[in-house]
DNA sequence: GGCTTAATTAATCTTTTGATTAATTGTCAC
DNA sequence: GTGACAATTAATCAAAAGATTAATTAAGCC
């Protein structure tokens, strides 16, 4: 009886294991958490009990995926770009966006994101307190010193903050008509983040001025 | 032998077929698309099989809950509402907003928008043209004859629209953060929504001298 | 009131899918 | 080389969930 000979390749657990959770962020990504393990298996070449071996059960590797996307999806550069102050902050913010949408704001990263949101993992409240955090509190100040430096202003107030969430969202919805949809506008992409921003600054000096404090 | 009298109560089949849709409705939007007949039809007070007597599968009734969900989504008031040029553009859109954020940026319709997206039914994108549409391109007209209405403009252009889905955008994710992250800003909704589209037509004043002519 | 018909249900089938177990095979130490 | 151990697989279990079938029961008609 012929057989077809489908050589075993052996790794190493640590290899193995990271080459399942790498192939398992790209097929959730794409399916959905629905996904199967034997589908998942079979994309990676193993057998499906093999899963098994190196993760307790799909609920263990999901969440794993979670957290990889999640927290690998910071640049620590990022945190110094933004509280440079001898940059031009519309430059710091072309800059930053321009560098986010290709890894945040990307397919894999947008799905996992809300695959994740919509089966209530709570992962994308801690996301979004971060980027409070890391992003939306920089800009607030650096708004502040531009077009309100002499206002006497307390904590960062929720008022402030929505006004950068603004920008943030447009182009987050941008991403998700682009890589959920598929309903992308025929722009040159810098130019739009140029505009925007440029939108976004004009429109904050303006109104900066007129905020509450807190 | 004792047993508990559970009365039978018969509807018309058009009523029927619709408490279940509405049911369908609901349930779908609280636990996702992979939610199960059997929870369906508990929650709806029939038995499982009663559903495969209404719709031939569970796909097709999906299918028409995403229908119903997109199409009753739009009030015909809204299409008056935006074209009216006798009223301020500032006053049409909070308007505009307001009641749309209750329809269709509310919690049912947000949820079932993300699970359709991520299922690729196409129905979004069928969505987001009405949106250009119906919302979009009137917007730009009115931006148009505001603030440059001396240019020579043709149709109008993708950078145009771009720079109004960034408002709506902008109004996407807030709901995006309130209904499927949790995180909603203590903000004074109304004010917030003022201050937002203030804020969008101050940057519009600014910026729509500027755009390219297609 | 009985009869007919259609709505509804109880019981069941079947497929899918997460998980387990025991056998197999590649790799490394000696 | 060969023995031992760990990586991998084949075979299988068990539960979940979509779908079907045949029996039951409520409602309308004469």
């Amino acid at each position: 009886m012929s057989r077809v000979e489908k050589l075993q390749i052996r790794l190493s657990p640590g290899a193995r294991r990271s080459q399942i959770l790498q192939g398992a962020i790209e097929y959730f990504a794409e399916v959905g958490f629905t996904g199967k393990t034997r589908e998942l298996s079979e994309r990676l070449g193993i057998t499906q009990p093999l899963l098994y071996r190196y993760f307790p059960s799909k609920e263990v590797l999901m969440e794993e995926v979670f957290e990889i996307v999640f927290l690998d999806s910071w640049r620590p550069g990022w945190d110094q770009l933004l509280n440079n102050n001898s940059i031009p902050l519309q430059e710091r913010l072309i800059k930053f966006y321009q560098e986010y949408f290709e890894d945040s704001f990307s397919r894999r990263w947008i799905r996992v994101y809300l695959y994740s949101g919509l089966a209530g993992t709570g992962l994308n409240h801690k996301y979004l307190k971060m980027i409070r955090q890391r992003l939306i509190d920089p800009v607030c100040l650096a708004l502040r010193s531009l077009y309100a430096p002499k206002k006497d202003w307390g904590a960062i107030s929720d008022d402030e903050r929505e006004f950068v969430w603004m920008l943030h969202g447009s182009f987050f919805a941008y991403a998700m008509r682009k890589y959920i949809f598929n309903y992308e506008a025929k722009v040159n992409f810098k130019e739009y983040l140029t505009h925007a921003i440029e939108n976004f600054l004009d429109g904050a000096k303006a109104n900066y001025p007129k905020l509450n404090v807190s």
